[in-house]
DNA sequence: TTGGAATGTCAACAAGACTGACATAAGCTG
DNA sequence: CAGCTTATGTCAGTCTTGTTGACATTCCAA
């Protein structure tokens, strides 16, 4: 498992990619962008009483409107507990619009209302100027690759979470 | 801010990849891959009484042996106070250790064990495992745009560190 | 109709981040 | 040497966000 020697011939192109080092790079850039990718948002919820998964919960309520809450779990990969103290403050703070189901009255769907919606436009907005200038500065094929390592690296139940946000887009 | 029009001109090549949507799409693959690049080793360490903190102390530890105290907490990015939480269990389990400067004897300089080097190497072969394996399918083109993009998403300073790190490898 | 499954809520707790205050030891400077 | 600064550690308290357990409501199927 930690041998340090390259990696030995898959498909003929490239032997010399997989090695222990370069496998510890990819990680600690993951870290640090992580980091970066987060800071903007972050920086916008600390000045309101908000974290990262009132973030989270926002992004895809937005994303799917009328989402249930169970649905909204599943994407996000928390207890129900947790999503709840989240969904609950933002609906007390009247972002969220919690209305109960037509046919199953035990679903709950979820809306922004416009509140949400302002709050929503100011995150994302901060996240894609960083985003943006990121893709600019690498270039688009650096993008593709970017986007299929990234893919590569779900788990294969996340990767149909994520296919379908990306098929339903508008 | 929140266009939905294409981005104009850059270089002449490739108008079209640019879109909120294409943003947001980039986004999202973020937040779910990370979820995989951190849930091998999240398993790990459940296991035993460690969180993703130890995880990072540990990694690093291993990548500069000998860092001080100061150094560990600009890399990692948190608290003298957070981080000593993680270092005093660390090193009353036995998995650090800390020894007072030479020179300077006000700097505690860490060490990773050998139980604590075996701990690195469980958790970094089961990441490395991820990795290795995204890698593969993607290509190496596609890691090639996957490290530029995440250099690009990182701070001016985190991108300093992350240098420093990658031209000390042995 | 009744028992189980699905959905959501409330309460309590733990990890890990934060700030603030303070102690100690060591280096540095005038 | 005296006094300031730096590096580290610690105590206390708070916040966010994850967890489990218990429970209420609603739906569905035997």
């Amino acid at each position: 498992m930690s041998d340090a020697r390259p990696a030995q011939s898959f498909g003929g192109e490239s032997l010399l990619f997989l090695t222990d080092e370069q496998l510890r790079q990819g990680i600690e850039a993951m870290f640090f962008a992580y980091r970066g990718f987060t800071a903007d948002p972050d920086r916008i919820l600390a000045e309101m009483a908000y974290g990262r998964a009132h973030h989270r919960a926002i992004h895809f309520i937005n994303r799917a409107p009328g989402t249930t809450v169970n649905n909204l779990l599943a994407i996000l990969g928390v207890t129900k507990q947790s999503l709840n103290r989240v969904l609950r403050t933002l609906i007390a703070d009247g972002l969220v619009e919690s209305r109960v189901g037509t046919q199953d009255k035990r679903e709950r769907h979820l809306f922004l209302t416009p509140e949400g919606a302002a709050l929503e436009s100011k995150l994302s907005d901060a996240q894609r100027v960083r985003m943006r200038s990121a893709y600019k500065e690498a270039g688009p094929e650096a993008v593709a690759g970017f986007r299929q390592v990234l893919e590569a690296m779900m788990d294969r139940e996340m990767r149909r979470t994520y296919a379908n946000l990306r098929d339903s887009a508008t």
